[in-house]
DNA sequence: GGAATAGTGTCTATCAGACACTATCAG
DNA sequence: CTGATAGTGTCTGATAGACACTATTCC
């Protein structure tokens, strides 16, 4: 016995003896991709193709789709597959976010995604987006944030993942993942002051980025007229450091 | 074009113009309830039935199962529905943890599930364990997690939730959701100690989780033989907490 | 008064923020 | 020498931990 939901393809129903036996909910994977560019928070949306047969014809969307049984092998794997179609980028920082289901969020039926965020130098993109190409670009979070028009519910999902970067960003290295190596330290705090939208004092930066003992001196990199500054890179890529401490300014009197 | 995977209903393959045409994964959702019993951290899990149609029978498992698409309007409220019918306890602390999802996890095939952690006060639970009944039974957490003996990767989404409570018991004020109300400062202080494992300054906590200001005031408990303690309940039940700084003990020399 | 638990006061090492200072380059 | 950016030193107020102290009950 087949029931066929409109739009969809056809399932088998429940009221069989195996307790498994239900219709099955669709199962995504979208990726947030953050960078900072132009001093700005951005993030990597892809524009749906225009033909009416899909959903959300010509919005904007987070880069995802469904999970391919046959090609992946975890929610992981699909994920870092996503992203390596979009952005050539095959070993960035990438974390899960959370899921998000319901009957509503997609209309062609109940549906549930894996979403993922990840960081990536805004550099490494450009190499990719030649082989990869057209309706994938960068847009400052802020401005996407304060005019939803993102198909499905990525607004809400780019919104907790921005929430969640900021607060990491607070008392972690992840704005680290944000810069191609090697970067100075004044490049890093420029980052950290980006992300968090608010300046950061130089001394207390220093001190602490150096005594969280992430980094390795790479040499002085060259510059235009003025000091040379340190070199740094990442002594590991496969995780950030977590601070002791926050980097809010003192409160109260 | 309908294929058939081994013990598992019929599904339309992929192979069709639609882009969504795949075959689709089990969805699940599994719940870690956790409560502090007999001063120790302790876990809810129900015995998987013994015949062996079934994965995993006989094995102790997480509570949860198949999304029910018609049941379900979202993955929360299948979450919240779980629970209700293994506590009978209606609005928990619920949080969701993540997701795992995979080829391998699960015998049946392709499968991804949804976790969420849940606290509550023990005592809640009995009145609807009796309702309820059964295979289901409270364990402790450091015994379950040294012999690892659970179903599917049930074992591992333990040991994240064991450790992303641990983490945010740190910094919050999630363990009032341990306790049923009203409690003491004195009651909420060892249940700090149980899920974090070390003992806890008394004059800190105090003071701490009075500048903290969610506690609310509700006369003095009787108590034999002693001065008799502030009876106290929680302001606002719908969300934790968060202090400005960790319980740490102080580092160093 | 004694035992037991509840609750408070105080002292101090630590450290993050603030900001003034020095260093090194180009022209 | 000037301008610009890189990098360091120093002072100070807030505070978390340690621990000694007081308070309230029952016997």
């Amino acid at each position: 016995m087949t029931r066929k939901i409109p739009g969809s393809p056809a399932i088998k129903s429940a009221g069989a003896t195996a307790a498994n036996d239900f219709p099955r909910p669709y199962t995504t994977v979208d990726v947030v991709i953050f960078t900072v560019l132009n001093d700005a928070l951005q993030v990597l949306l892809v524009q749906r193709p225009s033909d009416a047969t899909d959903p959300f014809p010509g919005h904007w969307a987070l880069p995802g789709g469904f999970v391919n049984v046959s090609l992946d092998d975890s929610l992981l794997a699909c994920a870092r597959r996503k992203l390596l179609e979009k952005t050539g980028v095959a070993s960035p920082y990438l974390e899960q976010l959370g899921s998000w289901g319901g009957a509503s969020r997609d209309p062609r039926g109940w549906s549930a995604t894996h979403a993922y965020f990840a960081l990536i130098p805004a550099q490494d993109l450009a190499l990719a987006k030649g082989a990869n190409a057209a309706d994938v670009a960068w847009f400052k979070v802020d401005e996407v944030l304060r005019a939803p028009e993102l198909a499905f519910d990525h607004g809400e999902i780019l919104q907790a993942a921005v929430e969640r970067l900021r607060s990491k960003v607070e008392y972690t290295s992840l704005p680290a993942f944000l810069l191609p190596e090697p970067f100075t330290l004044p490049q890093l705090q420029r980052t950290y002051e980006v992300v968090l939208g608010r300046p950061v004092d130089k001394s207390g930066f220093r001190t602490r980025m150096l005594a969280a003992d992430f980094l390795e001196e790479v040499g002085h990199i060259e510059s235009e007229s003025n000091r040379p500054p340190m070199g740094y890179r990442l002594k590991d890529r496969s995780a950030p450091v977590i601070f002791p401490r926050t980097f809010s300014p003192r409160q109260g009197s």
